[in-house]
RNA sequence: GGACAGGUGUCCGAGCGGUUGAAGGAGCAGCACUGGAAAUGCUGUAUACGGCCAAAAGUCGUAUCGAGGGUUCGAAUCCCUCCCUGUCCGCCA
């Protein structure tokens, strides 16, 4: 969430920030909200100060009286009550006034928190300007150069123009090679599931294995093993929720009798970045370079007929996650996402995928981020048919890197100490490592063979038992 | 899932419904002592929000003893709900 004494110095900036993510939240009501809650917190506080002020020094004095009440009889008891009853009294027309002031201040509180977890955080004042993925801006693409293992291929021509056969799609190719079975997976758990078989499962597991590997090896992440299933102060705290509520598979654990509910994952980052929750960091505890392999569930509410054939579009499936936690400071953050993406970069140079990098657009973000780079990977089996037939290729999501700035671990209450030993809220950032089974349309179209084989990247093969192609 | 026992500051650990942000210890920091250190002594050692202040420092107020609600003039202390931890039993990858 933002800071509210940002938003009351400068509430423009969040206006615009607003305006700039295509959201409406009503930034001047909020402003209203807490204007009155704090001259109301100062009335409450007020009265309760005196409350208590009253209650150091009437306490004492009851507790004498009514010791001496024990023993005393007759008039003097009277005399004594009449004393304990006044000395009650003194502070009773407080109370009330206190109450008062809760009472006013619960009226629209809930209005004014809702209010506040909604307003985004404004983009960098260098993320570019548009109200969709349309206005995204390429910043670089990568095409593979000849090597020991594959021709180069050039994306601005046809893929028959560089491997001399049409391309079969991921979805011809899985099944031609038995490596998914789409319709036992949907008699299991409906549309947009899959069974993964044999080596589509091997393939799998190996490029998750590689790209876990990497980060620890050669990028000197921590690997953790954290929660898929979360209560919701974590989807709040880490962003996704109330926004993404509609996203996140509920499990409605009230409904038996449990305190409360549990709700799905969509990505390792809800479990990294919960890890140090409510927790105040030492400087040097910084950066935290977490990475994790686990399942997302996403509930794809919204994406009706979309990218309903094949591997690109589905309710579970696994993925390598980054983050990193830094110190508050800008081009540190910066730092890191270059970092992180680079990382993403080697590791699909080192598999053979042309990709290119785009630089997110205002209206491209979400409510957490103020920077997003998306990495796509070159498909040969998407994007429209040509005249021979054959689809022409496209590049199709398969990373996302952010930067968060403070905004997450505001939530997450995460900080740390700075040199002056104040508490300082943390810098995040996050990045796809890899997400599979996305990455296997790229993998498994772009190193098919003209006898609809596929060749293994090499860095797979160890984790394939040594195998150098499928089928 | 059942039965007990618990949850207090960085940690351990007291706490009678009334001057308790919270005894006592440990740790940590500073100072003193020392040639230097140990030992010892003294001092300090939470967070959030709000007010004062140009700002920082500081200071004042409020809240926080697992979380939320209640009783009360007043709750760490009493009551309710939930969460968590431990032990035993049951079940089980």
């Amino acid at each position: 969430m933002i800071d509210l004494k940002q938003l009351r110095e400068n509430p423009d900036r969040f206006r615009a920030g607003c305006r700039d993510k295509g959201m409406d939240v009503d930034v001047d009501r909020l402003l209203a909200l807490d204007e009155r809650r704090r001259s109301i917190m100062t009335k409450l506080e007020d009265a309760r100060a005196e409350q208590n002020r009253l209650g150091k020094e009437v306490g004492p004095q009851l507790g004498k009286l009514k010791g001496q009440l024990k023993s005393a009889t007759g008039d003097a008891k009277a005399a004594l009550e009449r004393e304990i009853a006044s000395l009650e009294s003194k502070p009773v027309a407080l109370k009330a006034a206190v109450q008062q002031y809760e009472q006013e201040v619960a009226s629209f509180e809930p209005e004014w928190k809702a209010l506040w977890i909604q307003v985004p955080q404004p983009p960098a004042s260098d993320v570019p300007k548009g109200s969709s993925s349309d206005d995204n801006v390429e910043i670089r693409r990568w095409n593979p150069p000849k090597s020991e293992w594959m021709d180069a291929f050039d994306t601005s021509k046809s893929f028959e123009t560089n491997r001399g056969f049409k391309p079969k799609s991921h979805t011809e190719l899985v099944r031609d090679l038995r490596l998914v079975d789409f319709e036992r997976g949907v008699k299991m758990s409906g549309t947009r599931h899959y069974v993964l078989t044999g080596m589509g499962m091997r393939l799998h597991q190996a490029v998750l294995r590689y790209a876990l590997d990497f980060m620890v090896e050669r990028r000197g992440f921590t690997p953790m093993g954290v929660p898929v299933i979360v209560r919701e102060e974590c989807m709040v705290g880490t962003g996704f929720f109330p926004a993404g509520r509609e996203q996140a598979y509920h499990i409605e654990e009230s409904k038996r009798g449990a305190g409360a509910d549990l709700f799905l994952t969509g990505t390792g980052e809800v479990g990294l970045m919960g890890i140090h929750a409510d927790e105040i960091l030492t400087l040097e505890q910084l950066p935290l370079k977490y990475t994790t392999c686990s399942t997302c569930f996403r509930r794809e509410a919204g994406a009706a007929g979309k990218d309903t054939a094949g591997l690109y579009r589905i309710h579970q499936f696994d993925k390598v996650e980054q983050v990193v936690v830094c110190r508050a400071d800008d081009a540190e953050s910066r730092a890191w996402h270059g970092s992180m993406l680079q990382s993403v970069e080697l590791i699909l140079q080192s598999l053979g995928i042309p990709y290119r990098l785009l630089q997110c657009c205002t209206g491209d973000l979400g409510v957490k981020n103020e920077d997003m780079i998306d990495v796509e990977s070159w498909m040969p089996g998407r994007g429209e048919i040509g005249k021979d037939g054959a689809p022409t290729g496209a590049y199709g999501e398969t990373h996302s890197a952010s930067r968060l700035g403070d905004y997450q671990c505001r939530r997450l209450n995460l900080r740390y100490r700075d040199e002056n030993g104040k508490p300082v809220f943390a810098y995040a950032l996050n990045n796809t490592v890899i997400a599979s089974p996305r990455v296997l349309i790229p993998i498994l179209e772009m190193h098919q063979q003209k006898d609809g084989s596929v060749v293994i990247p090499p860095p797979l093969r160890p984790y394939m038992g040594g195998a150098t192609k499928i089928g």
